[in-house]
RNA sequence: CGGGGUGUAGCGCAGUCCGGUAGCGCGCUUGCUUUGGGAGCAAGAUGUCGGGGGUUCGAAUCCCUCCACCCCGACCA
């Protein structure tokens, strides 16, 4: 590939709404451009990134027993209406109608559409299991798109979905996954980490996410150094404590507390530490009687894990903090000043606040709150749940020392659906002994396009973006110094591309006759991994220089042992 | 959706408070020189100042309104 035939399109400077460096470095690289929020054109070079990340994940996915299917981006309303999703998914689910006026959605996953195709494809226990897959474009209408293609709201996914005879069989499917995107991570060239997730709205039971581990990432990960633990703090277990409760030493006692809110002003009031006191949180419930509120108590320096308390039984789905009427009809004073003392209501306590003695929390009057509150004593004793988000240095749930926090960026995602749309869509099978039963299903997703992000936040530096060599839309670039000035150093290059390219190398040759700075800036910027300089300085001692996108200096070498050179660079990449 | 902010040439920005002929840098075009780290000189081109409405002799600037985009909070590959 000459560049003349291509087409190379860099920024000195990076469009100001971009935020993250991979967002920056993909614009100047001339890799996207932006259409709308959340919607980008692939340019040529990132194009040829995109494929890569494409053809390893379609290699892997076929060495799995999966087969590739295509299905289509509009699908009609009536299997999400069947599904039960049309109502439940929300407004990321982008809705319209066709000139007959009927519905029709875009699809932002395609659990119904594959799900329908099973059941009209798949009849018998002799035809299963069966693992279909596509690399396809979603849409999700995100409140937020940012960061460029790593939250667009357009992007390219890999989405594969298996049906099966019976759920051992599916957990046989799921270890394979498992195995395969560790598998392509790997080739792909990043550091990444499977952590346990939660299952979230798809549904479920067993999840792994995929994390890509970089400081830009949107979720927060729990990881045990010293074991294999690693999960989503969504998920991660806050173990108890195991001091046991101490024995109340001090009285309960109203103090005035004026103009205090937060639990860091109460702390810095009353100078003592935050974890002296208690956190209460009040949520809508959803039992028999309504919506009567339910409180939460978290320790004060915990806070509260989300997740964790919508999985409570009779509270609201979703999630809904209580109004602040709601909470003073229910507690006669403001958030700020609440607690379980005289509540009559249901009280669920965090683990930690259950072994807690002599400590403070609202007094439920403004402005006021209790010192040498006491469970059982001052309130009676409630439930206990893990309520709250673990911290770093918290224990590690298997027993194995301590938790750190990293932060991630989540590049896939395998989850055991069971027969959540099995059921729903009526997809069965006849078993051996000819009955009918509902077949168990796997759903596994790579979000191909945010791949290329993440990479490029896990590998960059001042100049730009240091591509894993799975993945660079060239292994090579060839830049001749004055290409069109000096006959040796044109006839150099076009026979060094020649030779690579019948090598099976993915080279391109910059002919356009930039001046040298230029040339080079802009090959570092895209992050080519390898360069070859040929100029006639080097020719008159019969060499050209070498030089890997993270290497200080060049090497020489001739012409005719460069061919040899970049090759086995390339090999000792792909097996580093 | 709530809160904050920004829209001026392809990109980055100044000008807006205090109304008076629309600017700078990079990029682009042409010519000459230059060619191992984003070249120099010279000459150019490029704008419905986000849209619409209003105030005014006169609006990028003041007022109203709509739109787009960005940032902070609830979603996910």
């Amino acid at each position: 590939m000459f560049s003349s035939s291509f087409f190379i399109s860099t920024l000195k400077e990076a469009p100001s709404d971009a935020e993250v460096v991979s967002h920056q470095l993909m614009l100047r690289a001339g890799l996207i451009r932006k259409v709308a929020a959340g919607i980008y054109t692939w340019m040529p070079t990132g194009l040829r990134c995109l494929r890569k990340v494409e053809n390893i994940v379609r290699e892997e996915m076929n060495r799995a027993g999966a087969v590739e299917v295509l299905m289509p981006a509009v699908q009609p309303a009536e299997l999400w209406q069947e599904s039960g999703r049309w109502a439940h998914y929300g407004p990321e689910l982008l809705r319209f109608q066709d000139r007959h006026e009927r519905d029709f959605v875009v699809g932002p996953t395609h659990e119904e559409v594959v799900t329908d195709m099973a059941r009209r494809e798949l009849k018998s226990y002799r035809q299963l299991p069966r693992h279909f897959y596509q690399i396809q474009t979603k849409f999700r209408d995100e409140i937020r798109p940012r960061f460029g293609v790593m939250r667009g709201r357009e992007f390219l996914m890999k989405d594969g979905y298996s049906f099966h005879a019976s759920y051992d069989d599916l957990v046989r499917e799921y270890r394979n996954m498992y195995d395969t995107y560790s598998r392509i991570f790997s080739r792909i060239g990043l550091q990444f980490r499977a952590v346990a997730a939660d299952t979230g709205s798809i549904g479920g039971t067993g999840s792994h996410e995929f994390h890509v581990i970089a400081a830009t990432g949107e979720d927060d990960i729990a990881w045990c150094p010293d074991s294999d633990y690693a999960a989503n703090v969504e998920l991660a277990e806050a173990i108890a404590p195991t001091t046991a409760r101490p024995a109340p030493t001090a009285g309960l006692e109203k103090v005035h507390t004026p103009g205090v809110k937060t639990i860091a002003e109460l702390a810095a009031f009353l100078d003592l530490a935050a974890e002296r006191t208690v956190k209460a949180i009040v949520v809508e419930g959803d039992d028999t009687s309504g919506r009567a509120p339910v409180l939460l108590l978290v320790r004060g320096d915990h806070e509260l894990n989300e997740v964790k308390a919508q999985k409570l039984d009779g509270v609201a789905d979703p999630l809904t903090f209580a109004s602040a009427e709601a909470i003073r009809a229910a507690f006669g004073a403001a958030p700020g000043s609440l607690g379980p003392v005289g509540f009559g209501g249901r009280v669920v306590m965090d683990r930690a606040v259950a072994a807690m003695s002599d400590f403070v929390i609202g007094a439920n009057e403004d402005d006021w709150h209790c010192t040498g509150a006491n469970i059982g004593r001052d309130f009676a004793e409630p439930e206990v749940a893990d309520l709250r988000k673990v911290v770093a240095g918290d224990p590690s749930p298997d027993g194995k020392g301590s938790l750190e926090i990293c932060r991630g960026i989540e590049v896939g995602h395998i989850f055991q659906l069971r027969t959540k749309y099995a059921e729903a869509l009526d997809c069965r099978f006849v078993d051996e002994s000819g009955q009918e039963q509902v077949m168990e299903m796997g759903c596994y997703g790579i979000g191909v396009s945010r791949i290329l992000g993440a990479a490029i936040e896990q590998n960059h530096d001042a100049r730009g973006i240091i591509w894993p060599s799975a993945i660079a839309p060239f292994a090579v670039v060839i830049c001749p110094i004055g290409f069109d000035k000096s006959e040796t150093v044109r006839a150099t290059a076009v026979r060094l591309h020649d030779d690579l390219l019948a090598a099976g190398v993915d080279v391109i040759l910059d002919d356009r006759g930039e001046r040298p700075g230029a040339m080079f800036a802009d090959w570092e910027l895209i992050g080519v991994p390898q360069r070859i300089v040929v100029g006639d300085r080097g020719l008159k001692d019969g060499v050209v220089e070498v030089q890997g996108r993270r290497e200080e200096t060049a090497s020489k070498f001739s012409p005719d042992e460069t061919v040899a050179e970049i090759v086995r660079r390339l090999a000792q990449q792909k097996a580093g």
